[in-house]
DNA sequence: CACGAGATACGATTAAGTTCGTAATATTAT
DNA sequence: ATAATATTACGAACTTAATCGTATCTCGTG
């Protein structure tokens, strides 16, 4: 049951903070409750224990060199990305990622994005692997 | 923050649960403990605690018309495969379904695979809405 | 009709997640 | 230095999830 050390699942608290700190860049508790109390109203403290949490799991990096810490996330937003659709093919769809992918093709897919995909699906085939 | 009526999100034993109940159709408390038991240990009374609370969620519907009750999934697994891509895409992917079936998609992705994505993107295509 | 097997119901426990108040500490300005 | 301010640390309260033991109920069988 235990996760991946790398892999460790964040909690959809975490992921709202760790969304603004792949859009911020490394910053301070002050920084990322400014930018998530203009989505939602969230105490200065809650963000700040939240933050020390994932310090502990090893969710973030933290500066400690100033007063105020400055936290960075220690994943990419790539790999954390792909680690929530690993967990989710496996949860959801029996392992079959090509079933996630259809599911998540519908009616609403337009144009442009149906090009990107081709796109992607030329060049996963030129690389004969 | 509430979920939608229809979208309740399962927990994960939830849809460990549901998972076999999409294989097996209806079934009783038993016949899904003996399903579950097969892959984790998990006491009886877990199974039907889960499947109670699962009925007051209404994420299955429940027949009591004989003493052993007999569950069923409230939701078909598609329509649930969709609202867990759906709450990704927004919790992970700021909202775009494209960046996220372009990151599910990598280098282990089978020809036969790349195939019917293919397929289904000619087919949307055709859709013209 | 009583009993035993098998079922549901109920409630307790534990763990994780979320939130935030208050205390302690460090920095800055007067 | 002292006061005001900003920041971290600590811990309590509350909620949800997961697990399971025990109590209760129901029904077929002797």
């Amino acid at each position: 049951m235990a996760q991946d050390n790398k892999g460790i699942k964040p909690t959809e608290a975490e992921l709202t903070l760790l969304n603004i700190l792949w859009k911020l860049g490394p910053a301070t508790v002050r920084q990322v409750h400014e930018a998530v109390s203009e989505t939602q109203k969230t105490g200065y403290t809650t963000v700040l224990k939240i933050l020390q949490i994932m310090h502990e799991k090893t969710l973030v990096i933290r500066d400690e060199s100033n007063r105020a810490h400055v936290y960075a996330p220690a994943n990419s937003e790539t790999f954390t990305q792909s680690s929530l659709l690993k967990d989710l093919v496996t949860k959801a769809f029996g392992g079959s990622t090509s079933k996630l992918v259809m599911r998540a093709l519908n009616n609403s897919t337009s144009k442009e994005e149906i090009a990107d995909i081709r796109q992607l699906l030329n060049e996963l085939e030129q690389q004969e692997k």
